[in-house]
DNA sequence: ACTGGAATGTGAATTTTTTAACAAAAGCTC
DNA sequence: GAGCTTTTGTTAAAAAATTCACATTCCAGT
């Protein structure tokens, strides 16, 4: 098929279906049918057939997925076949567990640049990175060739992290403070939010629609 | 109006319209059109209106909504108009950066248990908590009243939490390990993954749909 | 009290997303 | 290599979510 617009929701479940997938893969599964992967994604068959109609033609009729070629693919798919390089602004407690996590590289997001305003800070080495002033931005996001920003800085700093990241040339950012921004139409901006969850889980407890 | 099912999407919107009328407040603005709210949220204004109207009618026909009765209002129709106790499970760096947030009383949703099962870490005192074993888990989740739990252990230990939380009597869960785990369906599971995200962002750099 | 202006709440129209259904294709058996 | 079984890719139908459009309601000013 090979479409245009691909709905949002469309690249989360790709995600899922990656994660699913490896770990069948781990378990030795070789092949799977879009019905039993959609049992462990908890979504429908024809949902997984058809995000997957968005990129290509991926299985083989009869047989179903080679797990292997449909992780490969599904990355590719998504521009995850090769390495991101990225910069963090705002060392503190969050900044810090994402800097020590061990799956961004795995997954091909690499932090090198580490930054924040705190003099106290500057100069700190972190998970093997020397946490480095905000105002060598620019130059490091040239040097570095950093193509994603991720904010965790306090709300009321984001924006102005977001014009840094914005002036230096980054491509896309990730903003985990929970403060609208606003940056140029061409930058790709996405909000991690994790309240909505607990909204949610908060609402759902509450209320409880026990019919999904 | 007052309807039965109310979608996902709502509810993730309106923690942004608490997000934003909060700025708002902080600004000292007292009264927002649908309109200026929605151009803050980056939503259509029709969108804000319906979603509202899910949960009952909180404006004043020709002069807008008072901010704070809003916020209120919006977080009565979700249920946080109380506090939430919440169990932490697996207390590494994801788990410390969680219990060291202040904003997760500041919403109510207090983390009032943290539990790890590594050894070295059991007694060990995090933000003023005691990290607790999680054997004793069914007994605290009792005794301090806990009904969220939040799950950030490897993925691998995630299930095994979940069991634990749910043999303990909680009523709903949000897991933050990249891994799908199954609960008795009267359990509320949320999953957090900042990685679609990341891949969302790589897609958008990569095959640049400018046209959004 | 009456009028004009403004902005909500909502039914109808539109768009988008999800699900169902099935023809086409691949492998397996005999 | 024909027929049977299986499961994909895709088209059509259904459902859901979003946007439009406007009658309704409220406030302010006179
Ligand atoms: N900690 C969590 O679990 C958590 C969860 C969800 C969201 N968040 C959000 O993530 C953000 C960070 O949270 P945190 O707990 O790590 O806060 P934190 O206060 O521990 O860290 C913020 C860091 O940003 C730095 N900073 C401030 N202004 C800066 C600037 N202009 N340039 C560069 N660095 C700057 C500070 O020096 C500090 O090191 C916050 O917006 C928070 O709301 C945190
Ligand atoms: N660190 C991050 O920034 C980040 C981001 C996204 C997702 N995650 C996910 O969150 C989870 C935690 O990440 P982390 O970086 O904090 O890992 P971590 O290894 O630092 O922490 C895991 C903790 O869980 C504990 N644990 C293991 N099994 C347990 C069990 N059965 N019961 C109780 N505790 C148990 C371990 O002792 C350890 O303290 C992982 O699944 C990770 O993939 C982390």
């Amino acid at each position: 098929m090979k479409s245009e617009h691909i709905p949002k929701a469309t690249i989360a479940r790709l995600a899922t279906y990656i994660q699913v997938l490896s770990e069948f893969k781990r378990e030795g599964t070789d092949v799977v049918s879009s019905e039993r992967l959609a049992e462990a994604c908890a979504v429908n068959s024809s949902q997984i057939r058809k995000d997957l109609a968005y990129f290509g033609e991926f299985g083989v009729r009869g047989v179903g997925y080679y797990v292997q070629d449909l992780i490969t693919s599904i990355k590719r798919s998504l521009g995850i076949d090769r390495a991101w390089n990225c910069g963090l602004v705002g060392v503190g407690n969050l900044g810090r567990a994402l800097l020590r996590h061990r799956e961004f590289p795995r997954k091909g997001f690499i932090i090198r640049g580490a930054f924040d305003c705190d003099p106290y800070k500057i100069g700190e080495i972190v998970e093997g990175m020397e946490i480095v002033c905000s105002r060598q931005l620019p130059a490091k996001v040239k040097e570095l060739s950093l193509e994603i920003g991720i904010i965790t800085t306090p709300p009321e700093r984001a924006q102005r992290a977001a014009n840094y990241l914005v002036g230096a040339g980054i491509k896309g950012i990730i903003n985990f403070a929970p403060s609208r921004i606003s940056v140029p139409s061409h930058i790709h901006l996405e909000y991690v939010d994790f309240f909505h969850h607990f909204y949610a889980a908060a609402f759902h407890i509450r209320f409880a629609d026990h019919q999904e």
